[in-house]
DNA sequence: ATATTTTACTAACAAGCGTTAGTTTTGCTA
DNA sequence: TAGCAAAACTAACGCTTGTTAGTAAAATAT
């Protein structure tokens, strides 16, 4: 049966996929080696390639699976029944929620998309910008309603974005605090930085 | 004289820092060739050896003097006459302006320091978490003494450094806001974010 | 059970890496 | 101008890199 066969490539595609993940995360994309990555899987590095292209398609995977993530997420949430300030609200605990169950995709994401060969990376950098754009917007609306002060949106977006991206600190020693008490402070400091 | 001598060796060195802090930025420290940097300098890798022990003495010199620059300014705020939150927005307007000032060293200790080798590693990672430390206890008295809200010192800590650190977006492209105006909204953001 | 496809293996490649040794050129000092 | 130290060069080293070719083992389908 050809799904079955397809159905097991793919699990031990994703397989490798998660533990690159892992080793790029730890030690960075160019730092990272065929070899150190097929150990870690049990197998000797020629045999990657019967799954997967390249090193390149590694790195590919992770960054796009993640912008198609956050693409569907703000489809989601611009079409959400709900006030402008409370649509900034659901993407800032919406990536604070990345950092939190998805923190080694969006750390190497956010650290090794510079590795990425062209044309991926223009591509990659224009969906990035519309991304930005789109979340821009939203604060824009906020603004012109009312509900959150006079800052340009494109610098508070660039606030909020970075500062969560901070939850990376956190995840090195994570016993001063909870991850609850953590989002909680961190949305109270932003919002309210933001809201009138 | 030895003195002039030196001296010229010592431009020389800053020098081959200085490019070499361009392309670490550019490609990051483990795709950046000691044959490339050479290059850029119009000479040959083995010559860089005259100046520097090794490619590791390059990041070791950016990345301890940030911590150094760093540890003398805080230095200055805790002995600074003036409120707590003075003191906390001090150190805010401190790290946004290196971010807009020496870009690239912070960029580049932001990202590469995992790629220090021991025992320096271990020593700049000390180094950081006093820093964040002593961060923490200003905010913490500011707390204290109800000049802001009550929000857990780290978690306030790190949302400040990480939400300073999104001006590497902004540095991408410039052109949307001013250096300045980025630097109002942003200490607008955070320290009413914080306020009571 | 046999045939076929999938996945692992060994061996090796060309290229690039950081670095060293030894030598020549450069530029300052006496 | 002779001597000397600094800084450039050429050549090469041992090692690691991503990747390919060819082959054996394992799993699946007929």
């Amino acid at each position: 049966m050809a799904k079955a066969v397809s159905e097991k490539t793919l699990s031990r595609r994703v397989q490798i996929v998660s533990v690159a993940t892992r080793l790029f995360h730890e030690k960075g994309y160019n730092a990272t080696s065929m070899r150190h990555l097929a150990e870690q899987l049990g197998m000797e590095a020629a045999s990657l390639y019967n799954h997967i292209s390249g090193k390149d398609a590694l790195l590919e995977q992770i960054c796009f699976d993640m912008a198609t993530h956050y693409n569907a997420h703000m489809e989601e949430v611009e079409t959400a029944t709900c006030t402008a300030i409370e649509r900034v609200e659901k993407l800032v605990r919406f990536h604070i929620g990345m950092m939190l169950t998805h923190f080694e995709e969006v750390y190497v994401t956010n650290r090794d998309w510079k590795h990425l060969k062209e044309p991926l990376l223009a591509n990659f950098l224009q969906q990035r910008k519309a991304y930005e754009k789109r979340f821009s917007k939203l604060v824009e609306q906020a603004v012109l309603a009312h509900e959150i002060q006079a800052v340009h949106p494109h610098a508070a977006v660039l606030t909020i974005l970075s500062a969560v991206r901070g939850i990376e600190f956190w995840q090195r020693n994570p016993r001063n605090i909870s991850a609850e008490q953590l989002e909680e402070d961190m949305v109270k400091i932003l919002l309210k930085g933001l809201r009138k």
